[in-house]
DNA sequence: ACCTGAACACCGTTCAAGT
DNA sequence: ACCTGAACACCGTTCAAGT
């Protein structure tokens, strides 16, 4: 449909990495992972392949550098001087990566492969950081500060790249409410004798609201934190 | 170099449906996602590609249906009638599919992907079912049911990812000490002012065992779950 | 019903050539 | 130093034709 767009624009500016980079989060936006090709990027940037590779290596490095573009963007507003307490400002982290993978949603893929690729790259360090400042905040003896902050970490990847690859579901004719209900049907059609504790909680899963179910989880985890270690806050 | 291996074999057995879908994991496991392509599975199966496309839709029903069979072999592991505690029920069943996404990197990936595109797929409700039953051994309020599985699914598959994925980087040449040795210098080196957090639990990730390390996790939603929920074992 | 294999459209990447 | 654009090898998928 309208794929067209800014078919050839003039080119006004010269071709730069950083312009490179933002057409290509702009095409991963549009039409997900399989949006990005190098012929999508010569057009929308009028320009040949050649030229896009003298300013970045290989598509792997381009897709790199979009993740921690946006990934850069989330944690800047999620790790401000947080007013409230460290359990508000681990909230405040998690829901700003949560609203950037579902603003995103090809990122929740692209973070799972680029964390463990390279966790010496920018991303991995830039989300430990932000997360792991609130984790110190909240009085978490220092032997535990990895342990802890890793599990914050892991649960929020998780939970925020499913509910992202649910809102990927979500197209312009299927509504959130159709979706769920359609899930949970499913569910209730399920093996009573394979699945019985599905078939139990295919209710909730039809009323449940992403963002409160993410934070429920973060609250579960927090609890653990105290109950677990000594805070000296 | 050992791509060749079995090389026209006689086929002996008929083609179909399971056969495909087997060697199509072990495509998988030896080379990873790049790894399976139909050009590689018709010459292992001996045969041309309208073949596997009698039996198969397209490469990615391919790819859901190998990642089902490998789930459906893990928690099948993973949820034997535990003799110990609840507790470690939920431990069972986590290093159950924890040691799958170990041994089949591409899983990790996968699972994330394909969670989200169809919940109401075999996948999600195998993996759902099987951690939702120890939790409710657990005594957990039927109302707190769907928040408490979520929670412990998506840390699971969150952290199993993540520790598959520095799994793959291990090649033949690199050895986990390196590879640990290699991302806590890097961390050390990070700017202090940027990243104060990060640069001080360089020395606790240069130590950690991931299987430990998954497991404290775990244990700290547990204790969370326990803390916040009134439990009636 | 099941399989063959040539053909098609598309992809990432390279490179000699230009400015 | 930066860009052009034709060309290459490879990919998923189709389909007329065979058995």
């Amino acid at each position: 449909m309208a794929t067209r767009t800014r078919r050839s624009q003039r080119r006004t500016e010269a071709l730069s990495r950083g312009r490179i980079i933002d057409a290509a989060v702009e095409l991963l936006d549009a039409a997900g992972e399989g949006g990005l090709t190098f012929r999508a990027l010569t057009e929308r940037l009028a320009t040949g392949p050649g030229a896009i590779y003298w300013h970045v290596a290989n598509k792997g490095e381009l897709l790199d550098a979009a993740t921690d573009a946006v990934v850069a963007r989330a944690v800047a507003i999620g790790s401000g001087e947080s007013p409230g307490s460290p359990q508000d400002g681990i909230r405040a982290v998690a829901l700003g990566l949560h609203d950037a993978i579902a603003g995103h949603p090809w990122l929740a893929t692209q973070l799972a492969t680029q964390l463990s690729r390279s966790p010496w790259g920018t991303v991995a360090p830039r989300i430990f950081e932000s997360i792991g400042r609130q984790v110190r905040a909240l009085g978490v003896p220092e032997s535990s500060w990895f342990t802890a902050t890793s599990a914050l970490m892991h649960y929020i990847l998780g939970a925020a790249g499913q509910n992202a690859a649910n809102a990927r579901t979500l197209g312009a004719d299927v509504d959130r409410a159709q979706f769920l209900d359609a899930v949970s049907t499913a569910w209730e059609g399920l093996d009573p004798d394979d699945y019985p504790f599905t078939r139990a909680v295919a209710n909730q899963a039809r009323e449940h609201d992403d963002r409160e179910q993410f934070l429920a989880g973060i609250s579960l985890i927090l609890a653990g934190i105290s109950a677990t270690h000594p805070l000296t806050p």
